[in-house]
DNA sequence: GCATGAATGGACCCGGTGGTCCAGAATGGA
DNA sequence: TCCATTCTGGACCACCGGGTCCATTCATGC
């Protein structure tokens, strides 16, 4: 739509610059990352940056965090759509933690872009965190229905439990960034399925 | 010993720059924050920044990163030093929250220092890792306090709870941000808690 | 008061960054 | 084949950021 026409050609170049700066990104962060940085990275011009995402680097950081959320959330599958057995959050554990072990950087690609626009560009940031929402809701959603499959207690408050596992997620992932270890995660992740357990019925 | 003399007046000029600057870059981040904001926001002039800190931003972003670090460790006194009982925990839990309430900008000031620094200046990075460092050491001595005192397994594993604790605490703290709200902090902690009490005696 | 050194003001410089522009090459449909 | 459209290269620009410099003012100890 924004794009009038796309050959393939075209379509392929975008995608490669798209993922470029994802990589780009996530290593260095929006403000450590220059057009020409990702210039240089995908062997384009400045005019095919701007032919491509005509709302300049604002327009590609969006879609760069589109690209970055349907990685996170792809890498959950199938666990992600279930979460109504205590086995398929052990999975859904496994697969991130598979997921981030074999990833070159560390920590979370949404989340830290959520961080790092908050405070810069709420336009931006309104973008990655409706990403972040949509993945929250899908925890939110697999909790509900582990009340309602019996395996928590009805008291269990569901919203507080999705919040305390996503912050433990988060807080791993960052954690493994800042100490450049796998252990976090892992230990962050436990703990969630941990509070988790504590609402059993 | 690098400022050769300090007048009480100097002196003073220096820690409105190193406040000043704390707050801006907690609000809008190391990237997101200019010389000519803080000289703006201190009301003082370009030399004078160089003048008490002759490193540039980096000398200044290590100080303020410091200044913080303090006010956060002092926000969790006294049950920082403790943590040897489960109400010291809970002491701990309802400091933190207190604190964070109060505060005009939700989020940690040294972890998302930490965040933004390790993609772009590895050298800053590891003061502010330093001082996470500090901090994720204390609850680790408190973990293992609570071992020692029999209040927990002995077969539970400190260095895994304590990075499951500092990881929700990361982690609900940087939600706290992104969602604008203090319920994720406040779930998260009652999370790690839980964790906590999930490896009692 | 006066000399010494700290404290301050502000003009200036230079490199990097996002962004613009236009000309030319490639492409693809009629 | 031919023409419209898309794709690409790269020079160029304006701005902003960190950092330098020097000249002044201020404070203080003698």
């Amino acid at each position: 739509m924004s794009t009038p026409k796309l050959t393939p050609k075209g379509a392929a170049t975008r995608d490669r610059i798209v993922q470029t700066a994802a990589d780009l990104v996530l290593a260095r962060g929006v403000g450590g990352t220059s057009l020409d940085d990702i210039r240089a990275g995908t062997a384009t011009s400045k005019s095919q940056l701007f032919h491509y995402f005509p709302g300049g680097k604002g327009e590609l950081v969006g879609a760069l965090a589109t690209l970055q959320a349907g990685r996170v959330l792809e890498a959950q599958r199938p666990w992600i759509d279930a979460l109504d057995t205590w086995e398929s959050w052990e999975g859904w554990r496994a697969g991130l933690l598979a997921h981030y072990d074999g990833l070159p950087h560390r920590g979370c690609p949404i989340g830290s872009l959520v961080q790092e626009l908050s405070g810069t560009d709420p336009a931006l940031a309104g973008v990655a965190t409706a990403h972040m929402d949509e993945w929250l809701g899908r925890l939110g959603a697999g909790v509900v229905r582990m009340r309602e499959a019996g395996h928590l207690r009805t008291d269990a408050d569901p919203e507080a439990l999705t919040l305390a596992i996503f912050a433990a997620l988060q807080g791993g992932l960052m954690l493994n960034q800042a100490l450049d270890s796998g252990a976090p995660l892992a230990a962050a992740l436990d703990g969630a399925l941990a509070t988790l357990r504590d609402a059993a019925a």
